[in-house]
DNA sequence: GCATTATTCAGGGTAAACACTGAGACACGA
DNA sequence: TCGTGTCTCAGTGTTTACCCTGAATAATGC
């Protein structure tokens, strides 16, 4: 059996390595091979096909959930388990797109205690799922009809966060303006955004106001808007 | 010679302290305390009078930076060394504000290598800064005029953030619309945002791009929009 | 003293964002 | 086959955000 750690950090992959040699004893008895960015991740999974891979999210080169993508391509058997500083529910959906419907998957957070993480690890090398408590509330999210969102308005949201205009997303998606303003509209209505014409209480630009609930419920981070931003400027320096 | 570890997670903690017995020895001889919040932080001080504090950024009950006001204003001489995960510009900002002019204090990333720990410890000791060098370009904004928000422009940019209308913004600050969007227009302008005049290739909604270009430069991030979100709303239910 | 600079605010105008209604296209399942 | 729901998008109208000029005030520096 064979285990692989992908890590920027130094010092979380040691911390790892120490905690699985000494509490998987029974159940592990392999090597385990440690790399520190995303390409390192996909090209160490092909050459030792690992059992269980654990992925950093935030890494240079290649993030944790592509890395995943890419190692679950090619070896859908692989236990994956992401561990991230971050609750946020981007990451949650990519991840259960990513993962293939029957394989075995764990999430769970650094500010989790030394037994979770060996609980998730034994999980899901026994081919069950592990998700962190703090997670729970976001997945059942991403699952209900009514609050998570649909890909198109998940797009727009996205542009509108970058800053761009009706117009600049109609050209950018090659929509009508007429169709981004109903996006926007269904998605201010999922976030539950009040609209100018009821409660004259409540007055918010509805378009900040998305932005900032959509931050705060971890439908988007800033790290996801910079890759978004460098992706469309590349995409059209026309 | 007595030093003082806040930070609410444990892992970092041992890692903090076996870093310094380790390699403190020469300059270090005394008991190494340790709390895991902000509010500890001051009664520890206060009980062992150290002269050293390191401190987590993100803790619960009371902020790094707060607790390091706190504690400060009783024990100038303490040196405080902020232990973060984030190079934002507010924090450097604050920090910058709660320091006395002749303190040592330091800022170093949680992704500094231990040398780096080190080093920033034994400068504080001896009465000197250690600023992270990933946080340099950040303090020269801070000190330049034309990029350096004023107080006012910060204000209004809090406020856009948590997605209110220019009218809302001048209630809560007893403006006139006229003055929001005075303070808006140079807010702009410092983030280098291009008007709808200049450029008709650059197409911006403003207001959003000058909420995504804040969080990327770490004007401000989400925790800080959290608290300020609380303390309007609390402060002005009419 | 005077010049410089920043801030607040006015008026008037343009363009963008938002509200409301409703129609046509498409997929899904009873 | 017929709903039922979702997505796209047109037309029309209101509100808000932004642009420009410019004046009164206060603080700053020489």
């Amino acid at each position: 059996m064979t285990i692989l750690i992908v890590d920027d950090e130094e010092r979380d992959r040691i911390w790892l390595k120490n905690l699985l040699t000494q509490n998987l004893g029974a159940v592990h008895a392999g090597p385990i091979y440690e790399g520190h960015d995303g390409l390192e991740a996909v090209e160490l999974s092909q050459k030792y096909k690992p059992q269980l891979v654990f992925l950093d999210i935030k890494m240079p080169q290649l993030s944790g959930i592509k890395a995943a993508e890419q190692i679950l391509k090619q070896l859908p058997e692989t236990g994956v388990i992401i561990l991230s500083n971050f609750s946020d529910e981007v990451y949650v959906r990519q991840l259960w797109k990513v993962v293939p419907p029957n394989g075995a998957f764990g999430y769970v957070l650094k500010s989790a205690s030394d037994e979770q993480v060996v609980e998730a690890a034994k999980a899901v090398l026994s081919g069950d799922c592990w998700v962190h408590p703090g997670i729970a509330r976001v997945i059942q999210r991403t699952q209900n009809r009514a609050t998570s969102l649909t890909p198109a308005e998940y797009e727009a949201l996205i542009c509108i966060a970058l800053g761009m205009t009706d117009h600049a997303i109609a050209r950018k998606l090659y929509l009508t303006e007429k169709a981004v303003q109903s996006r926007l509209k269904s998605l201010y209505a999922k976030l539950g955004i009040p609209g100018r014409s009821e409660g004259h209480e409540t007055e918010f630009n509805q378009r900040c106001r998305a932005v900032y609930l959509s931050n705060r419920r971890g439908l988007i981070n800033q790290s996801e808007l910079d890759d978004w931003e460098a992706k469309l400027s590349e995409g059209a320096p026309t």
